[in-house]
DNA sequence: CATATTTAAGATAAAATACTCTTAAATATT
DNA sequence: AATATTTAAGAGTATTTTATCTTAAATATG
């Protein structure tokens, strides 16, 4: 097993990961739907997959979880797929962020100290605050549709 | 083991973590320092994992990280212990930050998209970049010593 | 009705992260 | 010199996250 030395050494590469490959994927996927404006109903999950470079057993969980919180509806069997319930002019960033991420995802502590909040605000609460404010808002105010643009299909088809 | 619908289901509690364990509990510990200016040289760590609730070799192990890359000085045997090779005053959060969690850690892409950058900007590569540059800033001109108010007290000290 | 297709669901596995334990090395004190 | 104290280093464990595998359920098609 690696020390934890190792380790420690070895991460000197590590981005900040806002969203967790969950939010990522999910994210992805639900941008790849809403890019093709025109065939509506429903998309393969696997195809997706592929396309998307996503393992086609782990989206199809990440999907199955945005159909139960009511933001995509399946259809099995034969030409059966996923689709939106809500169109994709209606879901925000935030709404898939949150239902993948959690509720609280807006409401963290940038140095994650114990008991911080407006009643104890730690030394970056208000800067951090009006910054998450800005994240929050940008994630509230713009929907998938808006994402699906040209310049999107450059990022979410790897192999093409 | 727990099914990953159960971990899809119990997530909605979550939050955004920008800054993992390690670098949390770095900086609390440098914080923790930084903030009693007088007693200068060197911080019993075991005192320091105590007060601060953080496990004493786990945290032996984040400040030996920091040792090795220059930030700290330590001294074995009694009366040792550990402290800023570098004053607080000079110790930047980007410094910490970056010696814990990566030297990348401000150069990530907010959704997380392959080959987003510059070249090939993401719909979000905009309006993240900026935000993100904010951040940035924050921590480079944001030193440790500026952290050491009597405000920090108070999130520092969960025993007190 | 039989079969093929496709998502749902549950269990399992692998990898990353978080944390613990044991021993070694350095240093002060007696 | 012997002992106690304290960090260093390595190995080990636990938990969480990420990913895979298998079987079940639903539905279309022949």
């Amino acid at each position: 097993m690696e020390s934890l030395v190792m380790y420690l050494c070895r991460q000197n590469t590590l981005k900040m990961r806002v969203i967790s490959r969950l939010g990522e994927y999910g994210l992805r996927a639900l941008m790849y739907m809403a890019a093709q404006k025109n065939e509506s109903t429903y998309f393969n999950i696997r195809l997706m997959s592929q396309e998307l470079d996503i393992s086609f057993h782990f989206l199809t969980k990440i999907l199955q979880g945005l159909t139960q919180r009511g933001l995509l509806q399946s259809y099995r069997g034969p030409h059966g797929g996923i689709g939106f319930l809500v169109p994709p002019e209606q879901i925000t960033l935030a709404t898939v962020v949150k239902a993948l991420e959690g509720e609280d995802f807006f409401h963290n502590c940038l140095l994650g100290l114990p008991g911080c909040g407006e009643r104890q605000p730690c030394p970056m609460h208000v800067f951090w605050a009006e910054l998450r404010e800005r994240l929050r808002t940008e994630f509230e105010t713009t929907t998938l549709a808006d994402l699906g643009t040209q310049t999107l299909e450059q990022h979410l088809r790897l192999k093409a």
